[in-house]
RNA sequence: GGAACCGUGGUGUAGUUGGUUAACACGCCGGCCUGUCAAGCCGGAGAUCGCGGGUUCGAGUCCCGUCGGUUCCGCCA
């Protein structure tokens, strides 16, 4: 007889009553009464309880089905019934209905697995990725992975009706400075020399606008050999377009569309629209963050001019210094907070590399420790600026400007957290535009672009480029979501010249320049469009839908924090004969 | 590169100021059981406490080192 499946397990219900079915599947949990034996029979589309009753089976098939054991694969055969009066699962999608099985055939049978398949426990983490086929089997990462599927279908379908083409581009290509460290590949057929896997398809894509093709997306992998977090894999996947003849809000509104459209789909929480748009010159000083969260306020206030005059020692010199005061009112938090609450701010605050922070508490007086180094205007205008009223905390940080918005703004997300001003079931999306070009890297003693060396800068600071870089704007765009980076691009240089201003402002000789990126430079001499695009971390998006704390849940077989991949054992040690074709000598 | 936390039967945990035989739940194995759906009842097996060293009469427990996992800082155009 035929074990071909008739239908999954997920979908039966009360209208097949009386069919019969043929499942395949995996044997989720057993119930054995003796007399009776229930299975919850399991396969990607959900779960079925099947009954066996040797009233209906054979002894010879009853001993089967009494053999079963959990993670066994079987075929069974059998006819859909409604189950008995108050029998009913209401926590099952086929909860109204059960098959009773007329003969069953086991196709595996299983070892009892190195941790629970059935349940949500939380096994430690290398266990579950050694045995990761059996870990993808959980209700968790099956729908994590199928989500993502629909996603990238989605997408697909998107940028087909926008006329978009899938075009691949290398994954064994050239190391090129700047950005993140590469992942090298020893070439057989040319001794000491190198392929790098690509960081991203940045300049492939952009000689696919060259070559005239207007529109690509590809769902890219991308590797960067840099350390891993809860968010960052060595390998990941972005979701990659380029499009030809457009300014950044062509790019942002068909973006918005496509974005908003997938997480409408997907996500259950509260999309708000349309996006919000904020220069990275706002950001920065309101929220102290290139990507702030806007789901809660406890925004940056300035407090240089007021405090201009100011005679307190730290203030004054941090001003005369060119540095800046910002301070945040913490609502209400004066009356709440304990002394060793407010103690663990100024730590934090150390932290995150502020030389420290003055608090005022307002009660009925202010109470500050450095209260009698202010003068009563000074104290009350700092009061007024940032709106205090009794019962609330004032912090506030005097140092450069970058220190005090990145410890101010740490220092915020700290506090929503705290204070739990997150609101978890919405979605607040924000473009960040206008970043700067360039920032100052100190260590490199140069600058870096923000962004990566293709950016365009705006028209109007093109003449800053070479007298003030750090003035120079960029036309280029990040998509936040909760504070979380979710994408970002930018229109691209398209002259040859101002990509070699850009080469020269990032510190390249021009020897440099042509040695690493002639073939880029020259082909811009053959007509090259104005081109311009964006990049999404998909699995950034897939994290934000399904609501998991780690990248590795939303990928089939990540790596550890060590960048191994465990279950088969990579990286590992290669032959002796492998090395000598690639000309590479091992030290110890 | 740095820091913190974690590591005890298959899984999740408990294990007091160092003290006899390492406890519990789930799972597993066997038996009973015809309406369960986290089935129930009875019985059983299963752990050199990640590894190495040290302190001690005595270490799961304290100390040092190491390995593995996780998180964070640096890093991530």
């Amino acid at each position: 007889m035929s074990w071909k499946r008739t239908h999954p397990c997920g979908v039966l219900n009360g209208d097949l009553v009386g069919h019969k079915v043929t499942l395949n599947g995996w044997v989720n949990r057993r119930r054995d009464h003796g007399g009776v034996v229930f299975i919850d029979l399991r396969d990607r589309s959900g779960l079925v309880q099947i009954v066996f009753s040797p009233e209906v089976l054979t002894a010879e098939q009853y001993t089967i089905a009494e053999g079963l054991r959990g993670e066994y694969v079987v075929a069974v055969t059998g006819k859909v019934q409604r189950r008995p009066e108050g029998q009913n699962n209401p926590g099952l999608a086929t909860g109204e209905i059960e098959v009773y099985i007329e003969s069953i055939s086991v196709l595996a049978e299983a070892k009892t697995p190195p941790f629970p398949i059935d349940k949500q426990v939380d096994v430690d983490e290398s266990v579950r990725l050694k045995y990761r086929y059996l870990d993808l089997r959980r209700k968790e990462l099956q729908q994590a992975l199928i989500i993502r599927h629909k996603v990238v279908h989605q997408v697909r379908n998107f940028l087909e009706t926008k006329g978009f083409l899938d075009i691949e581009t290398p994954i064994l290509t050239k190391s090129t400075p700047e950005g993140a460290r590469d992942y090298i590949v020893p070439s057989r057929i040319h001794s000491e020399q190198f392929y790098a896997l690509p960081q991203s398809p940045q300049i492939y894509k952009q000689l696919l606008m060259l070559a005239g093709f207007e529109r690509y997306y590809q769902i890219a992998r991308c590797f960067r050999d840099e350390d891993l977090r809860a968010d960052r894999q060595p390998e990941f996947t972005q979701i990659d377009l380029e499009m030809s003849f457009v300014e950044p809000d062509d790019v942002m509104e068909l973006m918005e569309e496509m974005v908003l459209a997938v997480f409408k789909e997907h996500s259950n929480k509260t999309v708000t629209e349309p996006i919000l748009r904020m220069t990275y010159q706002e950001a920065m000083s309101r929220y102290g963050s290139d990507r702030p969260d806007m789901r809660f306020g406890l925004e940056l206030v300035d407090l240089s001019d007021i405090l201009k005059a100011c005679t307190f020692k730290v203030f004054a010199s941090v001003l005369a210094d060119g540095g800046v005061i910002r301070g945040i009112n913490v609502k209400g938090c004066g009356t709440s907070f304990s002394r060793r609450e407010i103690d663990q701010l100024v730590e934090k605050v150390t932290e995150y590399g502020a030389k420290g922070l003055v608090w005022f508490n307002i009660g009925e007086t202010i109470k500050s420790p450095v209260a009698k180094f202010l003068s009563e205007e000074e104290l009350q205008s700092i009061v007024q600026t940032l709106e205090g009223e009794v019962g609330d905390l004032l912090v506030v940080v005097a140092d450069k400007q970058d220190v005090v918005c990145d410890a101010l703004g740490r220092l915020r997300l700290f506090l929503g957290e705290k204070l739990g001003l997150m609101d978890e079931r919405a979605l607040k999306f924000l473009w960040v535009t206008d970043w700067p070009l360039l920032l100052y890297d100190e260590d490199e003693g140069r600058y870096v672009a923000a962004h990566h060396p293709f950016t365009a800068p705006n028209d109007q600071d093109l003449g800053l480029l070479e007298t003030n870089p750090a003035q120079v704007r960029a036309k280029a765009y990040d998509l936040v979501l909760n504070g979380v980076e979710l994408g970002g691009g930018s229109i691209r240089i398209f002259e040859r010249s101002v990509q070699e201003s850009m080469f020269k402002a990032l510190g390249f000789t021009m020897e440099q320049a042509y040695e690493k990126f002639g073939f880029f430079l020259e082909a811009f001499d053959y007509g090259a469009p104005p081109h311009g695009g964006i990049a999404f971390g998909l699995d950034r998006i897939i994290m934000m839908l399904t609501g998991v704390k780690s990248i590795r849940d939303v990928i089939a077989f990540p790596k550890t924090a060590s960048a191994i991949d465990l279950m088969v054992n990579a990286p590992s040690e290669v032959s002796a004969k492998q090395l000598r074709e690639l000309h590479i000598q091992v030290k110890g």
